[in-house]
DNA sequence: GCTAAAGTGATAGTAATACTATTATATTTG
DNA sequence: CAAATATAATAGTATTACTATCACTTTAGC
């Protein structure tokens, strides 16, 4: 298992908030009831209202912090897609072969998660069911030309640039990374959707992760020759 | 290019709606102008209220039909889940060679869709546009579990099973089977959505269908040694 | 050709949602 | 300590996603 650094804060595109939830207390209490109240009832479900409930601030309080549920919902999956670059990062330094660096990562983007503690108000666990179920919703909008300008794809963007060219050390000809790697990271989060709720959509075998197991094949099989 | 039969009515699970919108004038006008009004305005935006203006109808008519504008779509992707299985079945059939008949049906399930005049008050262009944006919105909800009971996901889950099928008759030890559909399937119309409004996201090449291209290669080089 | 039933339109109403605005009261910072 | 800032408390609004009622019109069966 891999250790990382502690206390590492990610940096997240200004334009996502109006106030960083990070610089408060009640900014990271924001954060980590979201997180339990989208993962308990669901986003469509969720409100600011039962926010502040449940964190025992007001309406309007959170509203000066985003300026609507979908962003805040952004500002969830930006997040995660950061700690998904971190994670990857991390995991793949210092290796020299680019077929084994690769695996690393199909791997780490792939993989269960499991719970991290150096984001001490954010339930990693939990945050990783709210993208498998919402990530989709944040860019399958009439607003994305918008938002795309306004940088909110930017980290999944660079995190499926990185994995591009981890696959091009591999086989520099492959004429599709792009293609493959979004395939490979939104495939697998619907895959564990899949598995937990409409198992006729996948092939859950037991035991090891066949999830990681069919991405790497399927990755490894279709850019080498 | 496949000439297919006229007129065809497409079976559709009766729980979806509360009356048959085929079944009448009022009904078709319906379905005609919420695939304009979903195509033009995005999903979010779309109510039975603004569509009802467009039709020349009432918002109380319109609940005669469907329940609520979530059960409306679900009846917009599962119809065309169905015309994609109609598509696939005629498209396949009489080939005999098991690598021939898959390649054609991923070209099937993956091509970009152009007009089809066999189902009058349907335009499957824009219904194409509509499933690539929302399909995954009629599952990932909350009450994902209450719908698949209900059926609402049969389509979608025949679709898949019928293509597994396939790709076992090219290869009947690969283990894998739905998990290589399903990331086919919605991988294919993803990519479609990237080239249109996130290209970074994507591998856009002028003239020939990359898209096909590439989930054809994948498909192949995945299930083959 | 009449009656009953079903389909549709017109209108009204409701609870909840997604915000905006205002004022008051704490807390922090310089 | 004053000024600025953050938060709480409260109220209000337009819209949404429905439900309900009643009247009118078309259709179907006898």
């Amino acid at each position: 298992m891999d250790t990382y650094l502690s206390n590492i804060k990610l940096e997240i595109n200004r334009s996502i908030f109006l106030k960083d939830p990070d610089s408060s207390e009640l900014g990271k209490r924001i954060i980590t009831g979201a997180i339990s109240l989208i993962a308990e009832i669901g986003f469509e479900a969720f409100t600011f209202k039962k926010l502040a409930v449940q964190i025992n601030s007001t309406e309007a309080s959170i509203y000066r912090y985003f300026e609507s549920k979908h962003n805040l919902l952004v500002y969830l999956v930006v997040w995660y897609w950061r700690w998904m670059e971190y994670r990857l990062v991390f995991g793949t330094n210092n290796i020299e072969d680019s077929v084994v660096r690769l695996k690393k990562a199909i791997r780490i983007l792939t993989e269960d998660i499991k719970q991290d503690s150096n984001f001490t108000h954010i339930n990693e666990k939990l945050l990783n069911e709210i993208v498998i179920q919402n990530a989709s919703k944040i860019y399958f909008i009439k607003e994305v030309e918008k938002e795309n300008k306004e940088g909110f794809y930017l980290p999944f963007k660079e995190l499926v640039e990185r994995v591009s060219q981890l696959i091009l050390d591999c086989n520099k000809n492959f004429m599709y990374p792009h293609m493959l790697v979004t395939s490979l990271i939104e495939g697998a989060r619907h895959q564990r959707f899949f598995a937990a709720n409409l198992p006729k959509l996948t092939d859950v075998v037991k035991g090891e992760d066949a999830i990681v197991e069919f991405y790497s094949n399927m990755v490894l099989k279709t850019i080498l020759d």
